[in-house]
DNA sequence: TAAGATCACTTGCGTTTTGCAAGTTAGATT
DNA sequence: AATCTAACTTGCAAAACGCAAGTGATCTTA
């Protein structure tokens, strides 16, 4: 008579959910850096400037393919590299991961400069569809409008 | 010649600095409830129903108000309770909830309708409008919209 | 083709954070 | 005065994290 163990959440409200998928401090960090740095290997995050431990990094890009936020396959040119990217569920943070930059550039000291903050907030959504087209291109270069590094 | 600990960032990313402050399973509950439930207590928090420990909600309220989120006052009509409330900047982190509890009310399954989901996403500014209005006077009623509920 | 590099991880281990239960204190209620 | 309640603390075991050092498969170079 085993039942399943099934994974128990906290509660039914989506904000709680969402929490429990990436609420903590490492993953959506790795939704940044594939989503506008064009990162995709393990190397890159490794050496993104935060200091992860690559341990911890494993773990969350296990965590992020478990729950379909990023996909997996081995590069076609080197067998060794995995090559990450984001799912459509993945993609669908870009407005989320927007809010938080804004927010976190608007009341705290960071290399994001007010110019750079207002467009962001001004074009917000032209610079959705442009992180959206260039996921749907799979377009590796780092993040820029109108010619302009938009992304600290 | 001792020298301040200087709590050091990982790095000026607007994101990263954002999520040191908020990046873990709990802080934004506290922000939701104290945002669209109307909940201003400790006790409150405690039984908003996704289980936190008494040590771990305290340990949050400090923080939240040590980074300026929330503010607190004693109640002027028990000595005993603690008012918590958002500060400007904890209330600017309402778009970047709405996406998240957006996103998670759409890939996963949630207590959210798929009409409360429709309308909050198509309605985006207004709701965002409705609690700054509530924030502003510190209407203490949980959120609705032309008399629905919209939050679960 | 043999000897390194490189990449993507594991493993061990000590530290920190979390979760859970129980206790404490100031202020309210009866 | 005795009890109750709100907001915490405290103690302790368990889990998560951070760091350094491996490991194995796959290129690259001499």
């Amino acid at each position: 008579m085993l039942r399943k163990p099934k994974s128990k959440r906290r509660s039914g409200c989506p904000v709680s959910v969402s929490l429990e998928m990436i609420g903590d401090r490492w993953s959506l960090l790795i939704v940044r850096d594939l989503m506008v740095r064009g990162y995709r290997t393990f190397k890159e995050f490794e050496e993104s400037g935060e200091g992860v431990a690559t341990n911890i990094l494993s773990e969350r890009l296990h965590k992020l393919k478990s729950t379909g936020i990023i996909a997996t396959g081995v590069d076609a040119s080197d067998g060794r590299k995995v090559n990450y990217r984001l799912t459509q569920k993945g993609i669908d943070l870009a407005p989320a991961l927007l809010e938080l930059l804004i927010w976190g550039a608007r009341h705290e000291k960071t290399e994001a400069s007010c110019a750079a903050i207002a467009k962001m907030t001004q074009h917000r959504e032209a610079l959705l569809n442009e992180v959206r087209a260039r996921w749907k291109n799979n377009d590796p270069r780092p993040l820029q409008v109108n010619g302009h590094w938009v992304w600290p």
